[in-house]
DNA sequence: GTCTATACACCGATAGAC
DNA sequence: GTCTATCGGTGTATAGAC
């Protein structure tokens, strides 16, 4: 209906330019520095051309955020191929800085709906494909799913950062697998300090 | 030496009035909305007003963060106290919409270097009084540290948001319980995934 | 203490020339 | 395709009346 105005080509060499520089502001400074004026410097054009390429910003942010997922997408990919599925999925969630990058689109899918469900989508996806990786290497292994002792800092750490990942999975629309990590945590809660049992 | 302009007095209830408007904001439509126009119309004054009670947009934003460290520093303290303190520290966790809010100063730490020591110094706070809880309890018990099978996707939760926080945290200065957590975690891979031993 | 009024910067988005 | 110019809105922060 309304968009039949005339743009600049999706996939072309300033168009992909322009999501490069949206996405090395939102790495490097953070969704509030992210604006027309900024990407347009960046690449030393007008701030006018932005509207040419992309009708508005949150149309960029998504393209911006969609190019990213099939990165990282191919990245688990390749990893699940690989000798080593969980060592190379963890080197992917290590070592880049693509880390920060999700939570600042996670972040923005707060208050831009198109973005909220490609985000949603990404993290499913990309869960599916690592539990493919775990569950292929639990059935393998002799002693599936347990631990060697855990520091009580780890535990510390773990418990609160599932906690928050939860609480945001849970505000994009996500549920998948959050039953589990309950689960988890209250064994071991149980396991580490009992219900009563009459002690007094 | 520059600011030594009239001022409303701190801690009254006006005051404490713009902190609450302040937190609201962050926890329902995060950072982004957190201007001092909003603060103002929230509580049924003029925009100027928050001038006379805080120097600046940053001051609101680091006591409002103070005001929230204090309760949680104390809800956490009343947990350790209580007959199950694992119980209650995981209640604190998740039952509280106060773990998004956490996050939302996370990410305002990136930008205000007053809060970003705050929030450093109050993730290390609470992280010890859940390692003396968690030591106690791990104390007391026949297995400790040790968990029941996990199920995959649990798994994947875990390690995902494990990095996350590791790498905001790492962008914080906090490095506490860092090592335990990647040892955790290269154990598990280890296990499930053993190195190469010329299996051909 | 609380207000009106305002300066100034930057934002998204568009009109229309070249 | 890329530009200059500009609108209306919103942000931080201050001057100064009441």
């Amino acid at each position: 209906m309304a968009s039949d105005r005339r743009m600049g080509p999706r996939g072309s060499e300033i168009w992909l330019a322009m999501l490069g520089a949206a996405e090395d502001i939102l790495r490097e400074e953070g969704y509030g520095a992210l604006t027309s004026r900024r990407v347009s410097e960046r690449i030393g054009v007008k701030q006018r051309l932005i509207y040419y390429y992309f009708r508005t910003m949150d149309e960029l942010i998504v393209e911006t955020f969609r190019a990213l997922a099939v990165r990282e997408v191919e990245r688990l990919n390749r990893a699940l191929l690989s000798r080593h599925p969980l060592r190379e999925t963890w080197q992917i969630l290590v070592e880049t800085s693509d880390t920060k990058l999700v939570s600042e689109f996670m972040a923005l899918a707060n208050r831009i709906d198109a973005l909220r469900q490609e985000v949603a989508g990404f993290i499913e996806h990309s869960r599916a494909l690592q539990v493919e990786a775990l569950s292929r290497a639990m059935a393998d292994s002799a002693a599936p799913g347990t631990l060697s002792p855990v520091a009580p800092v780890a535990i510390a750490i773990f418990a609160t950062s599932a906690a928050l990942s939860l609480h945001r999975e849970a505000a994009l629309g996500i549920a998948t697998g959050h039953a589990e990590v309950l689960r988890v945590i209250e064994d071991t809660i149980a396991r580490l300090d009992p219900p009563d049992q009459g002690r007094s």
